[in-house]
DNA sequence: CCACTATTGGAGCGTACACTACATTCTTGA
DNA sequence: TCAAGAATGTAGTGTACGCTCCAATAGTGG
């Protein structure tokens, strides 16, 4: 496919609009559909940008899921809270480290739902850039979430408590996508309510 | 479609097994790559059953999805632990019901994979008796999670703890799928390792 | 304003998909 | 043993998909 982005383009105005409301759209149906399920077709309907400028843009619907995970991924990775040091007892800590996370999730929830859906069922095609993305969007958030788990409970960020607290943490994140998006509201606010005392107990039990 | 089952339709010996075959490589096909992903070829494939005996037995492709949910839901229902008194402490009690789930789990990883996949990612037919069929395993998946908890911690099963810690449980029970189905390594053990002490955790910061 | 090119419109291509029709073979009950 | 009908083999069909080509148009820097 030999991508989309040639050297010599230089988008004026209207394709970089153009650009952003196809990422926008793909967004939403891949996070809806997954990748299989979601038709070039649907994604011009919604956007109301021509085939022939995805194309132009993006190079083929791999490329197209490929921008999307890197525009989301640089949005959302920019902007994932890193504190250094205590803040109030580890409750209040984590609950509102929580809550900034559920916040972030909040502003991109598209885009999160597509890493859970790309993980759930990572497209057929072999040898993808799109998976890498996901992996390290993963991985980049598990490495977050250990270095706040480590600060919190005074625990190295790399032995096996912050770990295994990071892997609990992530899964509920999980968890809790699946549920939203099956609709059995389960929502956010359960998430910030539960996943600070879960993890304050976790953490006492594994202590011992 | 008016389903595949036709009143006079005795299978015979081979036609069991065939139908078994075929329902086995789907339901292993579709938790991989989804209802959208799965292609009837491939199945066909797999299972090395001829696609004139896959309409023959099933109809439509979703006749298939619906047929595999069916069998599974079967087999998963009919089998899943349901105690009615505390046995030992309740982490003790707690570890031996994660340990007898996380065994079940073993024994049908693909049904439940998918289930978790189908959540994750709904077909975009509308009007699907298969997605019936999820809600169903997952609600009573939950209802049978609630009774357990308020055997454990004495609490009404209809209460608002129990159905936290039961909405929890099932997120962290998504959440694992996922991490696996990702190759994150993180199995059903540290499911098992960690599950009951955060419930206990939490039930107790709940309590107050 | 002009020249240049990014962007769009439109028409189409090959393919893989779900699905069908139907003749042939296999299985089974009586 | 021999029908009846379950199961399979084969050869398709229509369609929606991802993708291409290229001429027409709109936007931008000089």
């Amino acid at each position: 496919m030999e991508s989309a982005e040639q050297v010599g383009a230089k988008p004026n105005r209207r394709g970089m609009q153009s650009r952003e409301i196809v990422l926008a759209a793909a967004e939403r149906i891949m996070a809806e559909q997954g990748y299989e399920g979601t038709t070039l077709n649907r994604v011009v309907e919604e956007s109301g940008i021509p085939i022939s400028s995805v194309y132009h843009y993006f190079g083929s619907k791999d490329g197209l899921l490929i921008a999307v995970m890197e525009r989301g991924a640089e949005h959302f990775l920019t902007q994932m809270p890193d504190v250094d040091q205590l803040i109030g007892t580890r409750e209040e800590h984590l609950a509102a480290l929580t809550r900034v996370a559920a916040a972030a999730l909040n502003e991109y929830p598209d885009f999160l739902r597509l890493v859970v859906v790309m993980t759930a069922q990572p497209p057929v095609d072999e040898a993808n850039h799109a998976a890498e993305v996901v992996r390290r969007v993963r991985s980049n958030t598990r490495a977050q979430i250990r270095r706040q788990v480590s600060v919190i409970f005074d625990t190295p960020a790399d032995g096996p408590i912050a770990d295994r607290l990071a892997r609990f943490s992530l899964a509920m994140f999980d968890g809790t996508f699946i549920a939203q998006q099956s609709r059995e509201d389960f929502q956010l606010d359960y998430l910030v309510e539960l996943l600070p005392p879960a993890l304050i107990g976790l953490y006492e039990k594994l202590g011992e």
